[in-house]
Parts: structure tokens; sequence; C-alpha cells
DNA sequence: CCTGCAATTTGCGCCAACGCAAACATGCAG
DNA sequence: CTGCATGTTTGCGTTGGCGCAAATTGCAGG
């Protein structure tokens, strides 16, 4: 629903690299030298980019795929960030000078990358400011985010939090389908849960109501929004 | 407990400005240049730097004194985001490019503030890379303590959650006492209770029940910890 | 010193949501 | 095709902490 990046090319173009959040403006110059000193990874659906604590080696930027960054606690809880799709920038301890990754990243879907180390990243910054100007606008609209979810889990009922977080989702990466907009990445009752700070029986309860509603459509790690309006209803109506 | 900014000064000298987390490792024609072009505001407890979804026209930085920034629902409920301090940035907004201002701050004690507008901020990113890394540093450093509270809001009961607000504030801004560690500002029960997700009449039930064990001295917005190792046991305890 | 507002404390009833448990689906591996 | 692992549904008892209400305390302004 958002930016389109060419299905699976392993080598962008310069075109597709100028559309990400992080090098949006930079000159064509600084995206060939980027593309130089650039790193490929490909990423199987399941398989970790880095882990929560893991010395910071590198910034990556998503091509083409879907990610999912999240939070451990010592005693194992843990809770979803956010999902990460092309376009976007995951490992972004790298852009602040961070030296651990404050979260593990794993793909959920097969996934392309092209990342630089901290280093360079740094030097980059440096001689080219569009690109530090973009990582904080970058970093900025993340903390946005999580002020609203903060307060989200703060003030409002699980029912309307969860309604909140699919419209979110769908508007970052739904799918137009027949039945109405689907969800493109797979996102278990148990994801849901830990990205609303639930447990997966209040979700599976939740969207069992709503289908009987028709206003969703589930299935195993599928859920298709079938009536988004009355879905915008249940998360902002008065009460 | 962390920068000391010098007391009621007015006019900052270059030093205390080079120690600021937006212009740390800034040169030193820079400051003078920007010094040129701030414009000094000063605040007393209670007054509204700006109002959350007002136009941004500038970032300030906290001289002295200390400043809150919260986010309002439409139904008028309200989280408190975090409390901002001597040598940190107060409208973010304008470092990341964005039009509206996401929150509201407030001062909560007499503050001074040296401010610049956005197209200067802009400027001066692009011509001083320093600045743009290091606000792309504070905002990740931002995101980072949201997505450590987000968790705890997340998996743990309120005690907990008090206990590890009460350790943040009393880090970011505590003062040695003869009883212990004081948060140095005014905190009212309900300002906690925004902060951590619950009711002002939860976090007084606790707040008393840790009065009775001797953890804390509390009085009418204000704190002081004067067991800090029992409160460090509350919150990270096994169990 | 008095008055009034705002912050705080405390009691009590209630319910949303959790935790546990057990049955049931679904898709993949062999 | 069959079995297994993983995801999902649903029931039921429990409870943390919310919501309401009323009493009390502390501070500021007259």
């Amino acid at each position: 629903m958002q930016h389109e990046f060419g299905g699976m090319d392993y080598y962008p173009d310069l075109d597709l690299f100028a559309r990400t959040e992080l090098f949006q403006g930079t000159p064509a110059d600084a995206l060939r030298d980027l593309q130089a000193s650039a790193a490929r990874k490909r990423l199987a659906a399941g398989d970790i980019l880095f882990q929560q604590g893991d010395g910071t080696t590198s910034v990556f930027v998503v091509i083409a795929g879907r990610l999912r960054a999240s939070q451990m606690a010592q005693d194992g809880q843990q809770i979803i960030i956010r999902y990460i799709g092309p376009g976007e920038v995951a490992g972004y301890a790298a852009l602040m000078g961070g030296d651990t990754h404050p979260g593990t990243v794993t793909a959920v879907d097969d996934s392309h990358l092209i990342g630089w180390t901290s280093a360079i990243v740094r030097q980059i910054m440096e001689r080219y400011p569009i690109v530090a100007i973009n990582a904080a606008a970058l970093l900025g609209r993340r903390y946005h985010e999580m002020q609203i979810r903060l307060r989200e889990l703060s003030t409002e009922r699980v029912e309307r939090r969860i309604g909140h977080m699919l419209l979110r989702l769908a508007h970052q990466s739904g799918r137009r389908t027949a039945r109405g907009i689907e969800i493109a990445f797979p996102l278990s009752r148990r994801d849901l849960a830990e990205m609303v700070g639930t447990t997966l029986h209040t979700v599976s309860r939740t969207l069992s109501a709503w289908e009987e509603r028709g206003i969703v459509t589930c299935g195993r790690c599928r859920v298709v929004l079938c009536k988004p309006h009355a879905l915008v209803a249940i998360a902002d109506e008065e009460d």
C-alpha cells in the first residue's frame, strides 16, 4: 500500500534506492558511492538478522520482504515493536551511534536487504548531511508512533487496541483482495497479542466475535479486514 | 545527577552550550553562529511552551528548569511522555521535519530555554552534519526508552512499573538529601499514574504501602527514595 | 488566622481480562 | 496417507486494579 520495491530485484537500481526512507533526496553520485560500499543479504522466513544485545555492526535497508523487531525482558516475556517493510531501516542502533542492538530482528517472509557498517554510515552522514537528516526524521516518526501506542496501551481497552493495531497494520502493509484488505504477512494471534499487550486467548476471542459480525475473516496466521469502517467505529467510537 | 547547567544563567556561555545533547561536538564557530540566531525564552512553572497540534515553529534547548511532555487523546485522557531537563531538547518535531507538535510541553519549574526556528535548524543541520547526527542520536535514545516502557507496560504489574519509573526519574533528576534520593521536581500521584498507565488511587495505595515499609517518604507532589535497593528488588525480582 | 481549592488517602464493589486447561484445526514432513 | 507440531478456539474460575465516593490533609491567598 506504501512504496513498491519491485519484487525480488537483488541488485536494486538507483531509482529504487532513492525512494528509501533513509536515502531519499540524496544526490545521485552519493547513491553510487553507497551502492559500492553496500553488502547484500538474503534471509529466509524465520531467519534472524541480529539479536538483542548483539554488538552493532550494521544498518540495513529492506529491499523486499518483511521483518519483525521485538524486545525481550530477562524473564522471556517479549513484545513486538514493529514490522519493517520495503524501503525501511532495520538496525537503527547503528544510525544513532549505539553499541548494541536494543532488540531482535527476524524475517517473517523471505527478505532481501542491503547493509552498511556503522563506520561507513557515520562517514556517509558526515559527508551527506541529508542522510543524517533523514535518519533523524525516521527515528522521530518511530518515536511518535511509540508515543501513540503507549497512550493507547495506557488508556484503551483491549478490543479497541486490537482494532487500532489492525488498522495500522493494514495501512502499512495491507493488500486489497476480493474479501477485503488482507494483512500481507503471516500474523498469528500471539503476534497480535504481543503487539497490543494482551494474551493470544483474548485476541482469539475478539477476532472470533468480529468474524461473527462479518467485520473480519481470519485463518491460520491470516487476517482480512472485510469492513474496515466498522473497525474504525470500534477503535474510535465515543463512550 | 546528570549535566549541570549553572543555575540561572540567562545567556549561556559557549562551554555550557557545547555540553547540550544537540550540540555536543559542534565546532566553536558554529556555536557562535547558533548563539547569534537563537531566541531566548523564560517560562514560569505551569506555563505552556506549545500544545499538541500547534504548527511546528521552533526547537528548544533547555538551559535551566524542567518541562513535561504529554500526549492527549480526543477524549481528554492524557499520558506523560517524559520530563525534559537541562541540556535536553523540547520540540523534537522541528528536528524531524514534522509540521505539527505531536505533544504538549509544559514547564513544571521556572525554566530558561533557547530556541531556533525550523528553517534555521534545517540550515544548521545541512551545514553542520554533527548536529543532524546528534539529533538522530537523541531521537534514537528516546525511541529506545519508549520501547522499554512499552514492554514494561505490556508485561509488568502496576507496582513494578511504579518502581521502575521512580528509579528512572531518580536517575534522570534525583537529588541526594539526608533522607535519601529526592525526585527534584514536583511530581503528583496523578503525574506518576499518567506515566505508568494506572490511576492516582493505585499509585497512592502503592506509595502508602512502601512508606509503611520505609522504602520511600512522600509528601504533596514530593517523593524521596529512602531505600533505592529495596525498590530495585521490587522492580527486578524474579517471580 | 481563616478559607477554599487541590492533592491525597482509604474503603468497597465490580468486571475486564488473565491464566489454566482441554479440545480442535491446519499444514508440513516423511 | 499419517502423524506431529504448531496455531486456534472455547470454557471456567480467579483477581488485579479500576471506578466511585467520601473523608482528610496541606498549601496559597486574602
